[in-house]
DNA sequence: GTTATTGCAAAGAATTTGCATAATC
DNA sequence: GATTATGCAAATTCTTTGCAATAAC
């Protein structure tokens, strides 16, 4: 479940937090927390996959980065800050950057059943990653 | 993670499977597979969740029901398979159904990063369920 | 020196799976 | 009668948490 965001949050500058920030924003792939883990501990052995997500955590709250929840299982993080639309890969879940499209415009004052309030809106391109669209031509659907 | 649609779903007509696609199409509280659970155990209740998760996959490939992964962490069922577009409450996760708007215009002819090919798009609100909306009020955003 | 942060390991939540039994066609 | 589907329990996957030790300010 989501939280609403806090309001202060002391943060103290940890190499941890630093090697876990800059190995994110070095790439562009979107990776995972355990993938995040993987880069980063090629730098620090001793790191743990608990502190990833609680950096994680500490930079998505700063709004250093992105956390992208629109998968089905995996959330994904983004060093890339700047608003800008994402592909996610139908078949394996990985995201890509979608940099020219602007998100569509919407009307935000419709009316929701149930009693829901509406704040705002989201949006994501779907598609194939290059390795689940080569799947997928070889296997014909089949998997 | 997802998988491609499979071609040919054999399918026996079980009481199990009819009574969640009952239960689930009584209510426009779009349930998660543990809520549909308890819906359905009053009925059946030998019933298992992991029949549970079975069915709804098997319902979900049939077109009976829709699949809705655009939370963070649980995924919920919508027993209404017609397009029509959701609210998801920012705080707990909630689906609710906003009847009167339409998925905004958008272009799919665009160029994604990283070879990503695209194929469709993915687009709802979001928001304050009646419940969050409550302890917003309240607790003034705090937790 | 105080307090946030870490590593570790264990707990949690959501979902999937193996397998013998039961039900459907 | 053959085979799909079920119940049950154990296994997986992803994420969170408690706590003593450590590091930052």
């Amino acid at each position: 479940l989501e939280t609403f965001s806090t309001i202060a949050i002391p943060q103290r500058q940890t190499r941890q937090r630093q090697v876990i920030l800059e190995e994110l924003r070095a790439v562009t792939s979107h990776p995972s927390a355990s993938e995040i883990y993987e880069m980063a501990r090629k730098r620090l052995p001793r790191l743990s996959l608990g502190t990833v997500y609680r950096d994680l955590d500490q930079l998505t709250e700063a709004g250093e980065i992105l956390r992208l929840t629109g998968n089905g299982r995996q959330t994904r993080y983004d060093g890339n800050a700047a608003p800008h639309l994402h592909v996610r890969c139908i078949h394996c879940g990985r995201i890509g950057d979608v940099n020219g499209a602007t998100m569509p415009k919407t009307d935000l004052d419709v009316q929701a059943a149930d009693g829901f309030h509406i704040l705002g809106c989201e949006f994501q391109f779907t598609g194939l990653c290059p390795d689940c669209a080569d799947i997928e031509h070889l296997g014909d659907g089949q998997n």
